[in-house]
DNA sequence: TCGTCAAGTCAGCAAATGCTTACATCGAGG
DNA sequence: CCTCGATGTAAGCATTTGCTGACTTGACGA
């Protein structure tokens, strides 16, 4: 059961993060315990699903008491939106850099799926996506993917208003599911040969994939 | 957990495939309880997940008492292990109608795909792939889906001892688990555009994504 | 009619879980 | 030293959840 994650505290309190202007940390450092808390529930919620995630393994993963969660966060669910709300961060802060083609889209898409069990991918979140039971959190989940979705149906030559390139929309969308369905089996279910499959193995099939629906030979 | 109980499987087999007595369940009759109890199950699990789904909901669902649940399948993991099974036979039974060419096996892999989020249809409960929290329902479920994927890579022409066919293995479990992604975009996020996407328009997508991974061009 | 046994119900226990309240500890400043 | 706010802890409450044991109800044969 608690196996890992026992360094998330030690490493988050040396080393505090560039992205936001942090005072001198002292020996108890809220930030840097909120950052941690949100590290831990992702990782917990990415794997194990929010219903079965309690509160106590996430402060247990921190090492902190409980209540602190429900100080900092209000409740489970506000500590949920909170690690939504930084991988939406990501995903958009990394689908941002201009003009790629889409060729490069695809390889960074691949090496996401592939290296998603390894990491703490920000794609493992959007693993959630069935009906968590929380209204809210479904809400920012479907908002998350589906702004995911025109990022990449963008690089593929989507534009917004006209009718054909609805087709796009929907393979970029098709190339998400794929994704997720591809990491589903790696990370959670650990199902052969999928989970242990090399990332050399992977590559190839996946492009065909992803070209197959993003490039132009597809539409 | 492995005492008795197995006449649940049993007699799942040997029923009239009459229309659902589900709610108007009269009478005293253990076998027509059970049936729909694994019935109401097996959609509460695959739309809420595991842990999500409370034995007093699926007993509710029946119109029945809690503690039939425990008599009947001895725990929850219980009846969801008898889920999984009727879902693997079911699979089971449409795979195994003998000689199918790899087209018609892609044809029916894309109306599974198409139509799960309206009916009950077995590739749902496949959707539980998140670690539920319950190793032996893990296990059950692994061994389902690389079942599955045998089968389909078997169609694909996989053969069991040439090491050179483990790239079809592979092939057949990514086209599952672009089945699956979609499926739990279209069923449980209602993420747009998929969610509401047409059967025609998912058709063709779909066809492209399993040629390339399943059919000769691919390999 | 009565006895028997499977089918089903009822009330409740023990553990887990989210959350709250009261208390402790650390750092800094008067 | 002492106070005060921020940070963290300990204990426990209320509810949910899976499960159990004792009880009731219905069908059927002697």
């Amino acid at each position: 059961m608690s196996n890992e994650t026992q360094a998330s505290t030690a490493d988050l309190g040396e080393a505090p993060a560039a992205a936001d202007g942090e005072l001198i940390r002292s020996g108890r450092d809220a930030t840097a315990t909120r950052r941690a808390l949100v590290r831990a529930a992702r990782r917990r919620f990415a794997t194990d699903g929010y219903r079965a995630t309690t509160v106590r393994q996430i402060a247990s993963d921190v090492g902190v008491n409980v209540a602190l969660i429900n100080r900092y966060f209000v409740s489970k669910e506000g500590l949920f939106e909170a690690c939504m709300l930084r991988t939406s961060d990501e995903l958009e802060t990394q689908a941002s850099t201009p003009s790629k083609s889409i060729e490069e889209v695809i390889e960074r898409l691949i090496e996401h799926v592939v290296n998603a069990p390894d990491s703490d991918d920000p794609l493992q979140l959007l693993l959630l996506l069935r009906s968590s039971g929380d209204e809210n959190a479904d809400l920012i989940r479907r908002r998350t993917l589906e702004h995911f979705t025109r990022r990449l149906a963008a690089a593929a030559g989507w534009r917004s208003d006209t009718p054909e390139s609805e087709a796009i929309l929907l393979r970029a969308q098709l190339a998400i599911a794929t994704s997720l369905g591809v990491v589903m089996l790696r990370t959670s279910a650990a199902v052969q040969p999928v989970a242990s499959a090399s990332g050399d193995e992977l590559n190839e099939p996946l492009r065909q994939i992803f070209r197959v629906l993003l490039g132009r030979s597809g539409q």
